[in-house]
DNA sequence: CATATTTCCTGCCTGC
DNA sequence: TGCAGGCAGGAAATAT
């Protein structure tokens, strides 16, 4: 559920805290949240290399993580569609992916658990004192891991919150998102265009473009009037960049409202949930009228999933 | 190579 | 009241 918007007010909140804090402590709690952390070979006493990396069994995972984590000094929160990373040194980072219910919190030292607490980092920051970042995540689709940085393809600034052209190796193969100054959006358009496959699953492809998922897609496809099982390759040059635009204003409404939240997964730094959730036309609103014309919006099993549509407004070509 | 399907996971909700 | 089943969803892995 957390796309960009909210992973962008996870790392808008965390900024403050954790730019220039020590991590103090790292306690594991459960190392399903460690799924995309890829320990480094161990020392194995000859000499080794040290720069191979193993996922086999027998690994400590959690020790590796914890080992490396403590100690490292944290730099500004960067982002890119809905991956966010925390830079602990020129060429390694604290990457996390919030999946679908992943959370984010800021904590005193005493507060009480959050339910579904998977990983605590306790932080010393010069300025604000002692916090804990704890992770939370219900579902378990999120992660957190240590990944190494590596050059942008493009040579630009990674993401947003950084002026670094590296990212997360883990993170490298996403596409830039809309909101990023460096996007290209011609590249958009002739990419989408190339595609065969439904419009809808073109825009949740990250590979193309970044940050949007299933709510934001069904928003963004209403307000351009585009059936979600269009092909891609049927849009118009004209129309696809219309649907950038609508992607642009939708996510930035989303943004300056805090999110959507839907149930209690999706929260800001503090534990608190969005308001933008009222402020959607389509997603969720199977059988409800169409803010623009009336006819009920219409709901139909996609890839697994749900895409809502007016059928009035959203015809298939 | 491009596209489609499966997998991971928990908890809420519905229907019997 | 209990319990099975459906549903929610991102992205990597696997299959076609």
């Amino acid at each position: 559920m957390p796309e960009l918007p909210e992973v962008e007010v996870v790392r808008a909140g965390l900024a403050p805290a954790v730019t220039g804090a020590t991590v103090a402590g790292v306690e594991v709690v459960d190392a399903r949240a460690l799924k995309r952390h890829v320990p480094l070979a161990g020392d194995d006493g000859l000499g080794g290399h040290g720069v191979s990396l193993t996922a086999e069994a027998g690994v400590p995972r959690i020790a590796d993580f914890e080992r490396r984590l403590t100690g490292a000094l944290l730099g500004a929160p960067a982002r890119r569609g809905k991956f966010l990373w925390i830079p602990l040194s020129p060429d390694e980072a604290l990457l996390a992916h919030l999946g679908m219910s992943g959370q984010m919190l800021l904590r005193s030292h005493d507060a009480a658990d959050d339910r579904h607490m998977r990983v605590r980092l306790w932080i010393e920051h010069p300025d604000h004192g002692e916090l804990r970042l704890d992770f939370a995540d219900q579902r378990l689709f999120g992660s957190l891991a240590l990944d190494g940085l590596v050059p942008t393809a493009d040579g630009f600034a990674a993401g947003r919150g950084t002026d670094l052209a590296v990212l997360p190796g883990q993170a490298a193969h996403i596409a830039r998102d809309p909101l990023d100054p460096a996007f290209d959006d011609a590249g958009f358009i002739a990419g989408l265009r190339r595609r065969g496959v439904a419009v809808k699953s073109a825009i949740l492809d990250q590979t193309l473009i970044s940050g949007v998922g299933n709510i934001y897609a069904d928003e963004a496809l209403w307000r351009a009037r585009l059936h979600p099982e269009a092909k891609a390759n049927a849009v118009s040059a004209r129309k696809a960049a219309e649907l950038l635009t609508h992607l642009r204003e939708v996510f930035a409404k989303a943004l300056a409202e805090g999110g959507t939240s839907f149930d209690a997964q999706y929260v800001n730094t503090n534990g608190q949930a969005g308001y933008f959730a009222h402020s959607l036309n389509a997603y969720g609103r199977g059988g409800a009228p169409c803010p623009r014309c009336g006819t009920a919006i219409r709901r139909i099993p996609f890839a697994g999933r749900s895409s809502h549509f007016c059928p009035r407004c959203q015809r298939r070509r």
